[in-house]
DNA sequence: CTGTTTCTTGCATGAACAGGCAAAACATGC
DNA sequence: GCATGTTTTGCCTGTTCATGCAAGAAACAG
């Protein structure tokens, strides 16, 4: 048994519980309680539980904060390049933005004081959007893919048809001058598609190991980038042709 | 074998069990379990698993989610409710469930195990239930409300007029035997109506305080509902309606 | 106060790990 | 065909990590 199974286990049960008690957990998982014990105060370090005598309990500040903390994959360049794309927000427009990591460290680096119509079809998205209160959230709903942490389907698309945005924050994918923007997924690649036909431009920001890379579904060409957000170190060769066709780079 | 070809069988093990053995997939694949660690440090960095010590489990997009365990009030009374209402579900059926923190409360308490298809406008409820591998889950967009955390309004109308559920799990509202179950805001009455016009049953999980309490908007009679979870401290007098109006009344 | 349970700390052990190296398989160019 | 470079793989080396055990400290119960 992994030791992440058994913090994923210890997880579920204070979600359900309420409370775990150390012995119980031992003969449960099969380990020695001070193995238990160790899991404990390791997630109670973590914020995700609190220790008592005996056991363990639910801890109260239980926060969305760090919702999506994804695995820290490259958190870094993601936070450096969110902060660089919420640079070219102005107050009062109107966004669409899907899913990806990328577009969810954006999601979270808005401020709190910037008046935004945002509409998304990504979970983690709207979760860091729920609490600002002067962002306008509009959930795209429709059938919820877990790869992808996003709505797609016929709902999705009917929903995009109906709203305008200045600003299109297109996410993870594949980005290559002569084949443009793709995507992994047929339904995927459909919502991204009626979000770009209803945007006014296009925001695409991507770590450096998305450039120069294709996947199978189009999107969008690459004369449709208004900006492109990249890392510093970011090959001077992948972004000429992006830049002669029009998009703006912006380096993070 | 090719690389690839072992990187695929990975992510298809990753999907269906949520983690992965290093020993166990050297064995089966027939090579060392270095090569093996390389696969899974490849797609690691690839951000498609994260790697632990002796194998590599899911990515959880949002591990630890519950949106809004609302300032601690009434948890455990919330808890013991959950685990009586999920003890209703039958697996292979399709829910609707709408918002508050009982029902998010529910969400969390739904086994892994169990298979259904849910729809539901509450963004904790989704974020809860976007881990759940079996749960088929339907997000109902629309536009996002922060006070109620659900998505109301004529998209979410029209989104729920496309679905039918088994058991509607209706939220946060007023319940009382002669004026039935009401709600405090027009849109949010109106999104509950049209989840209950096309359920089969509506349960309905309370805390104490909310027994013999009434809001302005009118959602459903009181003999549309068929089963009321209450706590063993429920007052009788104010149960004894409802059963006489054939709810089945469970005690948490 | 006394005894019991639970907890922390330190330590030893074996498993899992990353990095370097070389052989084999494969592709590429002449 | 032959030489050259690349990729993949297994093995080796030292290192890190997880775990159980033991001893002492702290918390609890009577």
């Amino acid at each position: 048994m992994l030791t992440e199974e058994r913090h994923q286990l210890i997880r579920d049960q204070l979600a359900a519980d309420g409370k775990v008690l150390a012995g119980e957990l031992a003969s449960r998982f099969g380990v020695s309680e001070d193995t238990v014990r160790r899991d404990l105060r390791e997630l109670a370090k973590a914020g995700q539980l609190r220790r008592v005598y005996g056991g363990a309990v639910a801890s109260a500040p239980f926060a969305a904060a760090t919702l999506s903390q994804r695995s820290g994959h490259a958190v870094e360049e993601k936070t450096r390049l969110a902060k660089a794309a919420v640079g070219l927000l102005v107050p009062g427009q109107s966004l669409f933005i899907d899913g990806g990591t990328t577009n969810e460290a954006i999601a979270r680096t808005i401020p709190r004081d910037m008046e935004l119509t945002i509409a998304t079809n990504s979970l983690g998205v709207a979760s860091a959007l729920a609490d600002r209160p002067l962002v306008e959230l509009i959930v795209l709903g429709g059938r919820y893919v877990p790869d992808l942490g996003t709505c797609v389907g016929a709902d999705t698309l009917a929903a995009v048809a109906q709203l305008g945005a200045d600003l299109f924050f297109l996410g993870s994918c594949g980005l290559d001058a002569a084949r443009g923007v793709t995507a992994f997924d047929s339904a995927e690649a459909e919502v991204k598609r009626a979000m770009a036909k209803n945007s006014a431009g296009i925001v695409i920001a991507v770590t450096n190991d998305k450039l120069a890379t294709a996947a199978p579904y189009r999107v969008a060409g690459a004369d449709a980038i208004r900006h492109l957000v990249v890392e510093k170190t970011a090959p001077a060769v992948a972004l000429a042709d992006f830049q002669s066709q029009g998009a703006q780079i912006h380096f993070a």
